[in-house]
DNA sequence: CTTGATCCTGTAGCGACTACAGAATTTACG
DNA sequence: CGTAAATTCTGTAGTCGCTACAGGATCAAG
């Protein structure tokens, strides 16, 4: 079963992750370049699989692919456990920053939002806060 | 004070908008090519300065360039007030949708950071979680 | 044997800038 | 007045993480 048998297509319907995105990721280093059939088609096994679903649930955690990379151990050396945390939660407080900020903005707006009368004319309180 | 006497760099730190920038929002329309000197530099008058204000209002409050050219009217005709409310409240449920995807994120990764020994070694509990 | 599905490479586009290079001009200082 | 530094100009390429082609080759099913 850990035999190069999956051709792109299959990979992509299992792991969820787009053809173009996975020949991305080969271009870009995050995913090795595989062996292929004599007539130049890209073959997987499980192990690369793995690594693509890997790569897909840090994604879908939000880290960068550059954090990826470091995760993967791809950029000097493995990384330590330490190393690990320390990405996660220089991540996490990214992620806090962010619903912090958005927070602000959704405060804002919907103050600025309340003054406006949804009619018909050009003459609009959004837009006159806009411009002040 | 509304004539054309202020250069771009001056435009720029009167509103904190890059110079870069400035031209950047000329070239793809949401600012007009302004009046050049003989030498052919721009020269921004009162009305631009305020245009360029609006436009950083705008992007500070999270829309994007395009809602700020729909807000500004430089689509087909000046929107209503209906409209603008309309932009306005689309936007602040994207905000919100934002928010709570972030909010996931955090709960799921700080527990996953949880699990995370913190040592020296390679052996750690996030990885794992990743590659499951 | 043909048709349609899949795959290949390579390039360009998205949004919203940012960062140069290399030239011209303007301003400030001595 | 001369020179050096600051400012501006155009144009292009880079950022991130893909996505969408074009144009061709190959494979699988009926």
């Amino acid at each position: 079963m850990d035999q190069f048998n999956w051709t792109i297509g299959k990979l992509s319907d299992q792991t969820g992750v787009k053809i173009e995105t996975i020949r991305y990721y080969e271009k870009i280093g995050l995913m090795p370049a595989p062996p292929r059939t004599e007539s130049g088609r890209r073959l997987y096994d499980g192990a690369l699989a793995d690594r693509l679903c890997f790569i897909r649930r840090g994604r879908e955690l939000g880290f960068s692919l550059d954090d990826i990379r470091s995760l993967l151990g791809l950029e000097d050396r493995i990384p330590t456990c330490a190393e690990v945390f320390e990405i996660t939660s220089t991540h996490v407080e990214m992620i806090r920053t962010k619903i912090s900020d958005l927070k602000k903005l959704e405060r804002t707006l919907s103050t600025v939002a309340k003054g406006c009368s949804r009619n018909r004319t050009p003459d609009c309180a959004i837009i006159k806060t806009l411009f002040s």
